[in-house]
DNA sequence: CTCGTACTACGATGGATGTCAAACTACGAC
DNA sequence: GTCGTAGTTTGACATCCATCGTAGTACGAG
């Protein structure tokens, strides 16, 4: 599926994102995002992991919070997809960099489907976790 | 993802799906469906086009009712991709293979999310013919 | 039995994807 | 400035995946 490559080419000029601290990071616009996206997103288990996390909480969280079964440079990786796709928001705060679910968008696009996805994933643990 | 693999070697005397005619499928069971595997299913565009179609018309559909834009050998490939991930039931009838979404399986495992995901769907079909 | 239709199976292929290790950058604290 | 923590980047690698073409199988009609 063609993603769009992306580029880390903006020098200290280009600071788009108004972010707490420098770096910025490109996410798709609301009218960008595409369900097809969002939902190759979500089929890796441990972005739907995250997601439920984010989602469980309701506050942001960084990065390290994850206890995630994957290295760092996987996790970044996943985390990227996830923000890539439109999924979530990450901003940088200080050398933690903060992730926190698009819900207003998403439900903006699709609504109650993350809800319902969100829902099916917690059905699912919880049928996984009593089946053994 | 690891996709269980499957076998084509029940010979004429092993007849377990109550089809028309002869030659099985192996459909995953309600309780074996995966959240992931589904969306994952559902995260191609083609695959997402043939899920929105069958919705559509209510009946089931042969696979050559179907027009897209890949060759027979793809289209094979996607409705059993559809198959082994849940989303769809297949049965022989002649020598046409008719589909039909699995509503009452999906809607057991998880309420409402193939409803919130075929209006998402929908949604976004309208959203980009306007965009352009 | 033969033919046509509908679909499958079997490679092959180019591109995406998940994973890691190692080296690197950014920031806050001291 | 130095150090440690947090996260990135790069390159490598194995696997997966969508796609195709060609050859093959299953079934109904004649």
């Amino acid at each position: 599926m063609g993603a769009e490559k992306r580029f880390r080419d903006e020098g200290p000029a280009a600071v788009t994102d108004i972010a707490t601290t420098g770096r910025a990071l490109p996410h798709p616009e609301r009218e960008q995002i595409r369900l097809e996206s969002v939902l190759h997103a979500l089929s890796d288990p441990i972005r739907l992991e995250i997601v439920c996390e984010l989602a469980a909480r309701e506050s942001e969280l960084s990065c390290s919070q994850f206890d995630l079964p994957v290295t760092k440079s996987t996790t970044t990786h996943h985390f990227r997809v996830l923000r890539e796709s439109g999924v979530i928001r990450q901003v940088y705060r200080g050398t933690a960099k903060m992730n926190g679910l698009r819900r207003g968008d998403l439900e903006d696009l699709f609504p109650g489907l993350l809800d319902s996805l969100l829902a099916a994933a917690g059905r699912q643990a919880v049928r996984l976790r009593e089946g053994g």
